[in-house]
DNA sequence: ATTGGCACTCAACCATGCCAAGTGCCAATC
DNA sequence: GATTGGCACTTGGCATGGTTGAGTGCCAAT
């Protein structure tokens, strides 16, 4: 494709995202050294119309980028450009001395909606292959019983669970340090066969009782926590201007919801660093309509992604969230 | 103070909150059988307004409540309406089969926001007088603890500190073993004594290293989780029409900054039903100044709350509220 | 292929006039 | 003395209409 009409396909994009304005042929050339006359833009515009990456709101009005028109800019005209140093030392800084790996998280995402002045999710990192260290049952109530379960890694997974009545705390004391021996210092993806074994071992009219509580240890052991996402920087939906916040409510709603956002991230690459950006229609959900996402995965199989209206700034975006993503898994390493 | 007045408030109140619109004397009739006609309500009018308890936007406009208003009107008319019997029920299959406490809260806030179709939050329950189950030390990384604390009710806090480097993880498998000695079955208020009491049983040289970890462990104990808050509804700010969502910007601050409703929870009531109503500058928070708060206590010194504009409808909130603050009350014995 | 010029279009803006809804006040009435 | 009907007055909102400026498409000239 010819080399002007994307430079001032990038132009246009770039006005149109400082402005909020339709942006024409006159106005495109007193901020940019094109090199040609207004005439020369104005047909090198019809051309780009016809292509469907650019759109009249009407007849006498400048143009405005349409889905396509970002898509075709973040794929060959935007370039990354490296952060500048402040940006690199404040998340530096936040990693430093972050303690928890939840800590971290809620720290990254609210750095993340600072820095791209959009809202940030972070998915909770995927669980890597992990031992367990140490299962604990607690008798809550009569026939509530706590199994919470260790990680290696320093995950603490818990959930409660309904079980028969009258059984003495005694009992699942026992029962927890014959599940802690069966399965402590195993993979969390291979307890089935030590847990068959254990209830094996069992006298047969003990095993109902001690199946009803391994059954829930291999449902936590199999949860994954992938399905839980933070986020921040929700009044900057509010900050971008009118158009895009015209219709806060379903926008909110997605983000309440989370299961859009789910959905999207299961469907987005895996490998750490590599962004992905999705814009309007590509997010194939009527409240997204006007909205784009830049994400990228990190840590195993986890993802991070900014939100915000599908006229953005790409290029701080895509650079910020790659940074994020690569400096947050090297971390997590 | 005049009974009549007091209905014409009320009533100003009742269609204000319905339109929207600022209510003037004739439309007042249309809807209210007040038995006087449209001059002395009028009349009544012009002394609400010199008392301060309605205000007109401009001379030939209509009358709006105001925040003293609105207060006259939640403590002299406002009556509570029980809930409709689908509400009730609704409480009762949300309370039946929720399993954690994490997941009651979830549930809980959710259900308050679409009953009462505004913003909805609850502060994590305080911990009540809880003894000790266990106390579990995971060695994360070679200069990182996780150290997880079980309580008897069924909580579990986690908290990863920075350590000394180059101890092996027998050396906290012994700790660890040591710690559940000395404080497995103790109230978590009363940790003090017997973590120096162990502290002090053990051979000089030793005692630094311990130390680290048992202070970690006191902090833990110490940690008070009502500091948290979850939320849900924020969605329905947009839906709250234009005047209350104009800036929804510093609101939506405000609800992510958390920092504002904490303290606006710690100043309340903490009676559990106990409904108590803070509207507009009672708030005394800039970004809230037409909004209001329906909160009530629940649990042991814990608060649930609705936040919606000043102009929302204080019966059905305050009903609504004062109603699962008590089921879930109930519930949490 | 590019450019300057020109006629045309159209949203945004402003001034104007009108209308509906509301008020305050006053004299009459119960 | 409280209530009421009537009346003159106020004012934001809305519809109307003219003007302006930014922008386009097209065409002939370079």
């Amino acid at each position: 494709m010819d080399p002007r009409k994307l430079q001032i396909l990038g132009a246009i994009v770039e006005d149109y995202v400082a402005t909020r304005e339709p942006v024409g042929s006159k106005s495109l050339l007193e901020r940019h050294e094109l090199g040609v006359s207004a005439a020369t833009v104005r047909n090198d515009m019809s051309l780009l119309e016809e292509e469907g990456l650019i759109h009249q709101p009407h007849t006498s009005a400048g143009r405005v980028p349409t889905d396509k028109g970002y898509r075709t800019f973040v794929d060959h005209v935007a370039r990354i450009k490296p952060l500048s140093a402040p940006e690199r030392r404040a998340i530096r800084v936040l990693l430093e001395d972050a303690g928890d790996v939840e800590e971290l998280l809620a720290r990254t995402v609210r750095l993340l909606a600072q820095l791209t002045q959009q809202v940030a999710m972070v998915q909770y990192p995927a669980r890597r292959q992990a031992r367990i260290r140490h299962v604990e049952l607690v008798k809550v109530a009569d026939s509530l019983l706590l199994v919470v379960l260790i990680l290696e890694s320093g995950r603490v997974d818990q959930r409660t669970i309904p079980v028969a009545a009258g059984r003495p705390a005694e009992y699942y004391a026992g029962l927890r340090d014959q599940l802690n021996r069966a399965v402590a210092g195993r993979e969390v993806t291979a307890l089935a066969a030590p847990l068959t074994d254990y209830l094996e071992s069992l006298p047969v009219p003990e095993r109902p009782a001690a199946a009803e509580v391994s059954e829930a240890l291999a449902a936590l052991a199999a949860t994954r926590a992938e399905d839980r996402i933070m986020m921040a920087g929700t009044a900057n939906i509010a900050r971008s201007s009118e158009d895009f916040a015209r219709d806060v409510e379903p926008l909110l709603d997605v983000l309440e919801e989370q299961l859009v956002l789910l959905r999207l991230f299961t469907e987005m690459h895996a490998s750490p660093g590599a962004v992905e950006v999705r814009i309007g229609s590509e997010l194939r959900d009527r409240a997204l309509h006007q909205a784009a996402v830049v994400g990228a995965g990190y840590g195993a199989g986890s993802h991070l992604a900014i939100l915000g209206p599908s006229r953005m700034d790409y290029v701080a975006g895509i650079s910020t969230v790659q940074a994020i993503a690569r400096y947050i898994s090297r971390y997590l390493e």
